[in-house]
DNA sequence: AATCATTGTGTCAATTTGACACAATAGTAC
DNA sequence: GTACTATTGTGTCAAATTGACACAATGATT
């Protein structure tokens, strides 16, 4: 029980060193629950594209989701926001664990003790990294320009990347971002999204243009405007948008009390 | 990585002796993946009611939501699916994960060593149970009438109860089940359901107040017929339910094919 | 001043939904 | 057997929602 209760500050230390793969390896399981990880999948939105936040791990030259592992003395949403923080600077964005991966192939021992082994680092199977994960898997949807990309020890570069050129990801990380995906359409039926994704404010045309991203198709303009209005989680501000090369648009914000109300009551209900 | 590959039956013989318990916390990890539970939410339907199956621990007041273990050797699904056949005797049911619990107040290992001590078994802070754990939850749907309820070597019964009728459940097993009941009420909109809840055949009534029951309210008998039969999933049987003491309703099937496709696409959609 | 892409605001028919009416049927009471 | 009752099968109809589309207004560009 004592390892639990280790001081946290000391730890950080601990992991700052010159090797720190290799301490990780050896001290990991000080920190951490064994055996549990967790992937992020961090959508963005820049110029009608939907982004997703990728890492390029070293000596790979396949990319990543970022993902980390759980304190001892951590929920699950606590480490995922964690993660989140480290990779883009952002804190208390919405995050929503989605599915969490077992499959017994998804852990490659083997593999990654070769790996290990090519950088010089001393492991055997049952050591931190060399074991079987279980994956937690969490989305988040961020401001895309708020966020400052950081590379962690484990990779050489964070980077955003359009959904339509993520390429081949590492282990089952296409799979986890496939459904995180497929999740995130679903929810757009029964709540409402785009309060983190999309400036304080923000246009009709911008908010569809999220919207047909994430569903990968093109809505009527209107229809669109209709039903969204009809949500009642749209407040139109006096100003329009102006620079554009067209007719100015109305500005909108969101209306956070009935956003609120709006996610935990869902939008229509159905039945 | 030896342990992960130790005879399956054999360790099944060893979990089989006179202390059961004591023994799991020895050798569980030689079986189980530290730290990582799961709970499953047993939905059935009787005489229009629905119910959750539940476990009475021994030595306890409290009843418990059927959990168990994650193998070194098991997905999460093939436990999940263990643990509903030990309990149900039912396998290859519709199972569903739909939250990952971690909590750090959720495992209150104090009271977990008091209680074993007061079993006359040894066991110290960091042994097998006496650790932090993050539970899965995963719901299921079963035929209620096909169930045999049966007790496991931490439980002393194993029985339905209504659903209004629960009460207190030991840890956070009381928000478990409230969120598997809100996860399946959402699912509701999007997804068929009652395939294993329902005998093969069934009457448009008794779907009906499968439907009610989920939700708690009632519908109308004419809209919600109009609304089933416009998803094209169900076939109406020549025959009809005899035996009422009124008209004599008829009998309806799901059509396999068009519920699975339901399931894997949806039912309208939304956007 | 004409052009052009884009935005604001409707309209209208088709479809879906919600509320309800009425006839048919199978037991029960007499 | 006949009346009664609760329940089921089938529709109807108005209201609300949805999908497809038209037209005027605006702001930069030429």
């Amino acid at each position: 029980m004592k390892i639990f209760y280790l001081c946290s500050q000391k730890l950080n230390a601990l992991m700052e060193g010159e090797h720190n793969l290799a301490r990780l390896i050896r001290e990991g399981n000080l920190r951490y629950l064994p055996h549990l990880s967790l992937d992020c999948v961090i959508f963005g939105f820049h110029e009608g594209q939907l982004k997703v936040l990728l890492l390029k791990m070293k000596h790979k030259s396949d990319w990543s989701l970022p993902g980390g592992f759980v304190a001892h003395t951590e929920t699950l949403e606590q480490a995922a926001d964690r993660v989140l923080n480290e990779r883009t600077g952002l804190s208390g964005i919405f995050l929503k664990q989605f599915h969490v991966f077992s499959d017994l192939s998804r852990s490659d021992i083997p593999q990654t003790l070769s790996e290990l082994r090519r950088d010089g680092i001393e492991a055997k199977v049952g050591d931190w990294l060399a074991q079987r994960y279980i994956s937690v898997g969490f989305y988040a949807l961020v401001s895309f320009s708020k966020v400052v990309p950081r590379a962690d020890m484990l990779s050489d570069a964070c980077e955003w990347r359009d959904l339509s050129d993520v390429g081949k990801l590492i282990l089952d990380h296409n799979q986890i971002l496939g459904k995180a995906l497929e999740t995130m359409r679903l929810q757009l039926n029964y709540q409402p999204i785009g309060y983190n994704l999309l400036p304080p404010s923000f246009t009709m045309p911008e908010l569809q243009r999220l919207y047909e991203a994430i569903l990968g198709k093109k809505l009527d303009r209107r229809n669109f405007q209709r039903r969204m209005l009809g949500f009642g989680i749209l407040r139109r501000l006096p100003e329009r948008k102006a620079g554009g090369a067209h007719k100015a648009p109305y500005l909108y914000e969101f209306d956070h009390e009935a956003y609120k109300r709006a996610l935990l009551e869902g939008l229509h209900g159905g039945w």
